[in-house]
DNA sequence: CGTATCATTGACGTCGGTCAATTCGTGTGG
DNA sequence: CCACACGAATTGACCGACGTCAATGATACG
């Protein structure tokens, strides 16, 4: 588990085309229509690039601005003081990054990119008027917040209850129906995942040799392969049967 | 572990003095003042009591209430098809509970009582109504539940990466803080604790036979003591240090 | 090519689980 | 008031899932 530090990032000016967002569909700007989109030049500042591997938000420093990720992958995770680290989400484009209940206040969750990305930036004081003018965006950043809630909790049961076995392939199952929600490509493809072993295993309460040998097994069980920083499903309500769920409670997943 | 199901309840109609709220500085109410208290009566359809063991929101079964905890003790949790339980949170006074992305819909979390409970009631549809209506709730409660978040944030990374020892001690130290947050007593004092200790055990993916061994061990080190649903923190600082926590990072607990 | 990072595998250790017996505590009914 | 019942707590013996340590291979990148 390696920790890196900033690295050089660039930045754009305000007034970037929203009418082009990538992830309109699902960020929090969704509510408005095309004739209110500008309503979201009032509280952004900008665009924002970093290579993979920036640190964007630290632990325990105040956070003051917030994200909506546009492209690439991305994590929220926490460290103890002597460096075992926890990660709590995986964040996909569309995803509002960096709320916490104080704001500006020190950050409970570090987030890291995993590959470049870009995002679009809110300074928290805009966010916090947002949230008071502008009920349609308040309402659907608490859908947002208790939607990561819940997943959260999911991951919390899958750990505190569910076998290593069960664990990753729940995860990974999980992973593949987030993504392919967003980039609707066909059953059965394989998709792009930049997690590392010891990224999963961080997620899941595993070591990275663990996460390994499990990756092993659901290779030779026909269920999976990960490899070259790829994930294909081979088997889906196999899998789902492996992670001890009914392979119909997966599919109600949503954005 | 074992799941009752229904049990007798009694029903007060609305209009219930909101003036004499006991949770009223904790509640999702608290940005009301004196004046416009009775706004609420417009979102909420009365009180309920339940006794001690009640499941009040059921997995799976639609959520057409929620509920704002007024007094006594209760939890969410998640099974598993075969029976495994984790307890996604532990609910005290003031407490707001049942809402999700989602409403109406299959509840995520099941919710039951520990001891005997009062809430004040608020159907689905008058919350909605609510968000849209006062801002004002409606931050408050996204407050809320981003702070919700962290807390299951917090027990997922005990879970994922401290030992059963960290986690009983962290566990039971941040109830006790919360608790006397609420009544507080002196420090060192005891306090009600209404958890069985597979209760304990459901919440940090432990079985009861090993949290009574670390309870043991962390009485013989002077640190608590559990019994007679009963607990007495004899040493705050000592506990910290054994959870692997920095004392000073305990005490910025929010209500 | 040389170096760094990640993946893979084996040998071995341990933390926490499982099973089962006993005790304790509290509430209940005779 | 005592006998009993039932859930919870406690303890020991044993086991297994997952961690630790360490060596080796595979990939990518400058």
């Amino acid at each position: 588990m390696t920790v890196k530090l900033t690295a050089s990032t660039s930045e754009l000016p305000a007034g970037s085309p929203c009418a082009a967002c990538p992830v309109r569909e699902v960020a929090i700007c969704e509510p408005l229509d095309d004739a209110d989109l500008s309503i979201m030049d009032l509280y952004k500042t900008g665009h924002r690039t970093i290579p993979a591997g920036t640190d964007f938000i630290r632990q325990g420093e105040p956070v003051v601005e917030l994200f909506t990720l546009l492209e690439g992958w991305a994590f929220h995770y926490r460290l103890l003081e002597d460096g075992r680290r926890q990660i709590t989400r995986v964040l996909l484009p569309g995803d509002f990054i960096g709320f916490q209940a104080d704001l500006p206040a020190p950050a409970e969750n570090a987030a890291q990119a995993l590959t470049g990305c870009s995002f679009c930036v809110f300074p928290y004081e805009k966010v916090k008027i947002m949230i008071r003018e502008q009920p349609d965006l308040a309402s659907r950043l608490l859908w947002t917040i208790a939607r990561d809630e819940a997943r959260v909790e999911e991951l919390l049961t899958s750990i505190g209850r569910r076998s290593a076995r069960e664990r990753v392939a729940l995860f990974l199952l999980e992973l593949y129906y987030r993504v392919r929600l967003r980039h609707s490509e066909p059953l059965g493809s394989k998709i792009p995942l930049p997690l590392t072993q010891e990224h999963i295993g961080d997620a899941l309460g595993l070591t990275s040799v663990h996460v390994n040998r499990t990756l092993r097994e659901l290779r030779e069980a026909h269920l999976l392969v990960v490899s070259k920083r790829t994930l294909q499903i081979l088997d889906p309500d196999g899998l789902a049967i492996e992670a001890g769920c009914d392979p119909h409670q997966i599919s109600r997943l949503k954005p």
